[in-house]
DNA sequence: AAAACTCGCAACCGCCTAAAT
DNA sequence: TATTTAGGCGGTTGCGAGTTT
C-alpha cells in the first residue's frame, strides 16, 4: 500500500510563513532524543514541502512505527517524535480537516464530561480527528466560554450550563444533520484507535448511541479521575428542578428535549432522546452545510445557528439565575 | 491606514510507561 | 533487577491571519 495523498499545510499557501529553524545539536533538544551518532542539526518549526513529501514517501514504503529510526533514515533532519506528530496530525491520510460538526461537538462534550482531559481516548471515537484538534477544540471553544463567564471549566455550575444548554442545542442541530454518518461498529467495547478508522463499515449508529453502548459496558471502562466530579450531574428526573419545564414553549415550538428517554441510569442516553418535535421545525442543513466529502467538513460554519455570543449569553443568564430566553433559529423564516 | 488585540492551530516540551537490553 | 530507549500523552507556546479600535 502506498499512499499518494498529498496535502498541503495551510502554512504552505502562505508566503511568509515562518521559516523552519536549524538547531544545532544539544540545544533545547528533547531529553534522550540524541543517539550519539546522531551529529546532524535539526529542522524545528512548520514543516516544509520537501520535508512532507520525504515523510510521506518513507512511510509509503516501509509503514508507519519505529520513529527514530525513520528520522534517522530518511533524511529528515527531525526528531522522531517531530515525524511521528507530523504524520498523525496532519499527512496520514484520513485525517479529517474542517470545523467539526455538532454530532462531533456533541460527542466531545459527553466524553470529555465522562473521561475529562483524556484526548486521545476521546479522539479513538471521532475518526479522522487527533487528539490534538479536539484539545484544540475544547480549549479556544469551550474553556473560551467558561473564561468569560468567569467560572471554571470543571465546575458543576459550568457544566450544567453546558447540559443544560450547549448540548441541547448541538443535539437540535444533530437532530437535523442526520446525513452525517459514522463508519463505526457498534461493539466498541474493545475499540482501537486504528479499529474504528480503518475497518469497514459493519453498522452505521450515531456517535450519540456508540456511547451509549459505550456507557453500557463501563464494567470494563476505568472511571474518571475523582477530581472529574467532572462529569455532568445526571439530569433530573423530575424537571420541577429545572431551569426550564420538561416541555417549553419556545418561540412557538414546543421544546421537547428531554421528555423521553433520559433518566438518573442514563443521563448520557443522548440517543433514545426524543426529538421529533425539534427537528420537526428545526433548520434543514443540506449536504453543503457540512461539505459533501466526509474529509472536507469546511464548508460547514459551526457557529451559524448558534453563535458565542447567542451561547454565552445564555450561559451568563443561567449562570446568574435570570430568566432563560433560548433562541430559535427558524429557516424557513 | 495602522496599531493593537484576538483567535486558531501546528509544533514543541516534558513527563510517564512499556519494551528492550 | 536496573538502566536505557522509544513512543504516547497532555499541557503549553508562538506565530500568522483575521478582526477591532
Amino acid at each position: 500500500m502506498a499512499y499518494i495523498t498529498w496535502k498541503l499545510s495551510p502554512l504552505h499557501h502562505s508566503a511568509s510563513s515562518r521559516l523552519p529553524v536549524t538547531l544545532a545539536p544539544g540545544m533545547s533538544e528533547t531529553r534522550g532524543s540524541h543517539s550519539k551518532h546522531e551529529d546532524m542539526a535539526l529542522n524545528r518549526g512548520p514543516w516544509t514541502v520537501e520535508e512532507d513529501k520525504l515523510l510521506t514517501h518513507y512511510i509509503a514504503y516501509h509503514g508507519e512505527g519505529r520513529w527514530n529510526l525513520l528520522a534517522r533514515c530518511s533524511g529528515l533532519k527531525r526528531t522522531g517524535k517531530s515525524c511521528r506528530l507530523r504524520w498523525l496530525n496532519y499527512l496520514k491520510p484520513d485525517v479529517r480537516r474542517g470545523n467539526l460538526t455538532p454530532e462531533e461537538q456533541l460527542l466531545i462534550l459527553e466524553l470529555h464530561s465522562k473521561w475529562g482531559n483524556r484526548w486521545s481516548r476521546i479522539a479513538q471515537h471521532l475518526p479522522g480527528r487527533t487528539d490534538n484538534e479536539i484539545k484544540n477544540y475544547w480549549r479556544t471553544r469551550v474553556q473560551k466560554q467558561a473564561r468569560q463567564l468567569k467560572v471554571d471549566a470543571n465546575s458543576s455550575k459550568f457544566r450544567d450550563a453546558v447540559r443544560c444548554y450547549w448540548m441541547p442545542r448541538l443535539l437540535q442541530k444533530f437532530g437535523s444533520s442526520q446525513t452525517m454518518q459514522y463508519s463505526v461498529e457498534a461493539n466498541t467495547n474493545t475499540t482501537t484507535s486504528d479499529q474504528v478508522q480503518h475497518r469497514p463499515c459493519q453498522e452505521t449508529i450515531s456517535p450519540s448511541m456508540q456511547y451509549c453502548q459505550l456507557g453500557s459496558s463501563s464494567s470494563h471502562e476505568p472511571q474518571p479521575p475523582e477530581n472529574l466530579s467532572a462529569v455532568f450531574p445526571p439530569l433530573p428526573v423530575n424537571m420541577s428542578e429545572f431551569p426550564w419545564r420538561a416541555s417549553d414553549e419556545i418561540h412557538g415550538v414546543a421544546f421537547n428535549l428531554f421528555s423521553s428517554g433520559f433518566s438518573m441510569n442514563n443521563a448520557y442516553d443522548l440517543g433514545t432522546c426524543d426529538l421529533t418535535p425539534v427537528s420537526a421545525s428545526a433548520p434543514i442543513y443540506s449536504d453543503l452545510d457540512y461539505g459533501t466529502d466526509n474529509n472536507d467538513c469546511s464548508n460547514y460554519n459551526g457557529d451559524n445557528l448558534w453563535s458565542m455570543d447567542e451561547l454565552c449569553d445564555m450561559l451568563k443568564s443561567y449562570v446568574s439565575g435570570a430568566d432563560i430566553k433560548v433562541p430559535f433559529s427558524d429557516h424557513n423564516s
